[in-house]
RNA sequence: GUCCCUGUCGUCUAGUGGCCUAGGACAGGGGCCUUUCAAGCCCCCAACCCGGGUUCGAAUCCCGGCAGGGACGCCA
């Protein structure tokens, strides 16, 4: 086999979080790659961002790897055509730079005063809150800047094949002036000498061979200007493939403003990255056939970028109540970004991610559930150095079937941590107060201290037989001690919990329960 | 405002002119099982945005509406 010509790259600006549409980009183009057996890269285009540059850049490094998506070519790992962070090329792009104005297809102009925006652009910055910060400061430059200057002649469109949504034409006069007739030149270096977006993306797609420009909806538009400049260099375009946009319950495109992007969030909820990538990817994309719990690996064996739909996908959650302030994204507060995750933890009850993750924990072994869990459960608190692995096992695999995330587990597991600290009233009124359910904790309470041997079955057996004796179901018998053994009227079922609670503890909850309720 | 894109159950989706009284999954409702909670199994509810064409036949093709979204920076 050739080696393959594909080569794709996920590009994202270091935000200092990886949000959700990133990771659905990043995981489609690691899929082609793989699929194909091409080259992914991954390039950070910090072209306008001062601060944090290394940890932000870190934080997307740590999200892709926790996602289980790796590349063969990217910042930390280097490869033939770095550097791989936008910032180490400003030399490149101005020589591109260069070589366009030697060309006669760009120049160097200081500012038209075209007047003031329009009044919608106005209102949008306004509302944005951007309109002092960019805007103002970009009007302000005194500065030259670099325009390129769409070849239009003979037009009347501007077209290209999308693979996902196939053609999408534009007419000519969206890049003309009023007249019809001029085209519309475009900055493609600001005045500080700084490339702008569509130049430096286009350089460095041609300069890396990306032969895929896998990305999201929303860079349709962009497609247009970068084509120019692929002209302008008279090079031939990559391949489009624009992935529709995900939506949140409202059916607006999510954002950090109010919806829970960082993945760090879905993360400390608990989430296995196995299923939180499989949900994603099916987003948009389906295999065709009915399966829906699919691993990375199956996943790249069915993909092809003529199944992604060009409809956008809502990423739906559950919300019963609005998000703590500050809304959803991403936040370098300890305390604040516990809020969220508890809200989201939250939203996520009865969602098909959820489901999802349920079912990817039903199938992990319970050496990795255990190792998968221990953050979680030392985030509660637990002190698991003096209990035996075997013990911890055996707790888990009860909590295994009965949970869905890595947190409702660990939560789950408190019973066997520490005695409930109130009985549930109404637990209490319903099977300790009725149906002699204080007369029989008593004697179940003196037929489990005497038990002769503290195991499951030996356990089940004992009670069943009690049960059988006082002509009683054994349910009579049994929610009375689980009520006084966890505080609820609900646990795993009543031997395995008392058995892995210890003779000991039983008998000490009970006698607690007693002297409670009594 | 201009342009672009999209429109199948509440949600994710299957569907590329007849296999569609539209399939699956999550959620919801009900049942079985059962010591509770789960799990598991079974059943039910629930959709082709609207209107015109084309065709023997349309969720699928065409046109027109409508609705939703996105983009329009010396942000990325």
């Amino acid at each position: 086999m050739h080696p393959s010509s594909v080569r794709v790259r996920f590009a994202p600006s270091p935000t200092g979080y990886l949000h959700v549409g990133g990771v659905r980009t990043a995981l489609f183009n690691w899929l082609y790659a793989r699929k194909t057996g091409g080259k992914f890269v991954l390039r950070i285009e910090d072209t306008d961002i001062e601060r944090n540059k290394e940890e932000a850049t870190q934080i997307i490094i740590d999200g892709l790897k926790w996602c289980g998506l790796d590349w063969d070519e990217g910042p930390d790992v280097g490869g033939p055509y770095g550097p791989y962070y936008q910032s180490q090329r400003m030399g490149r792009y101005r020589e591109v730079g260069e070589q366009l104005v030697k060309s006669g297809r760009a120049y160097w102009a200081k500012k038209e005063s075209g007047g003031p925006p329009p009044e919608w652009r106005i209102e949008k910055l306004k509302k944005e809150g951007k309109w002092d910060e960019d805007w103002a400061r970009a009007a302000a430059d005194p500065n030259p800047a670099l325009y390129l200057k769409p070849d239009l002649k003979g037009r009347s469109e501007m077209a290209f094949d999308d693979a996902v949504k196939g053609r999408i034409a534009k007419p000519a006069a969206t890049w003309m002036e009023e007249d019809g007739k001029t085209a519309r030149d475009f900055v493609i270096m600001r005045g500080n000498g700084m490339p702008v977006y569509n130049f430096a993306c286009v350089v460095d797609d041609v300069d890396m061979k990306i032969s895929h420009a896998i990305r999201g909806d929303d860079h349709v538009e962009n497609t247009f200007r970068q084509l120019f400049v692929y002209e302008a260099l008279d090079h031939k375009p990559p391949v489009f493939a624009h992935l529709p946009m995900i939506f949140n319950e409202e059916g607006k495109k999510i954002s950090k403003r109010r919806d829970p992007v960082a993945i760090t969030l879905y993360q400390n909820c608990g989430l296995l990255p196995e299923a939180f990538v499989n949900f994603e990817a099916l987003l948009g994309w389906s295999p065709g056939d009915e399966r829906e719990m699919m691993p990375l690996q199956e996943i790249t064996k069915e993909f092809s970028l003529d199944r992604i739909k060009a409809s956008p996908a809502q990423f739906a959650l559950k919300r019963k109540r609005p998000p703590p302030v500050p809304a959803g994204g991403a936040t370098t507060d300890p305390a604040i970004e516990a809020q969220i995750v508890e809200w989201l933890a939250e939203c996520l009850v009865g969602s098909k991610l959820e489901w999802l993750n349920g079912e990817y924990m039903k199938k992990l072994s319970l050496d990795e559930l255990l190792a998968r869990v221990a953050p979680f459960l030392a985030k509660c608190g637990y002190d698991l150095s003096d209990k035996a692995p075997g013990w911890l096992k055996a707790v888990l695999a009860l909590g295994q079937e009965r949970t869905k995330t890595l947190k409702q587990l660990a939560e789950k597991c408190s019973l066997f941590f520490k005695a409930p600290e109130t009985l549930d009233p109404k637990a209490v009124e319903k099977f300790l107060k009725k149906n002699d359910g204080l007369a029989l904790l008593k004697e179940v309470r003196g037929i489990l201290a005497r038990v002769a041997e503290w195991s499951a079955p030996a356990l089940e057996q004992a009670l069943q037989s009690f049960s059988e004796q006082k002509q009683r179901k054994f349910g009579d018998v049994a929610q009375p001690i689980r009520v006084a053994v966890v505080g609820v009227a609900a646990s795993p079922p009543i031997h395995d919990t008392l058995y892995l609670l210890g003779q000991r503890e039983t008998l000490r909850r009970i006698d607690a329960a007693l002297a409670a309720v009594s």
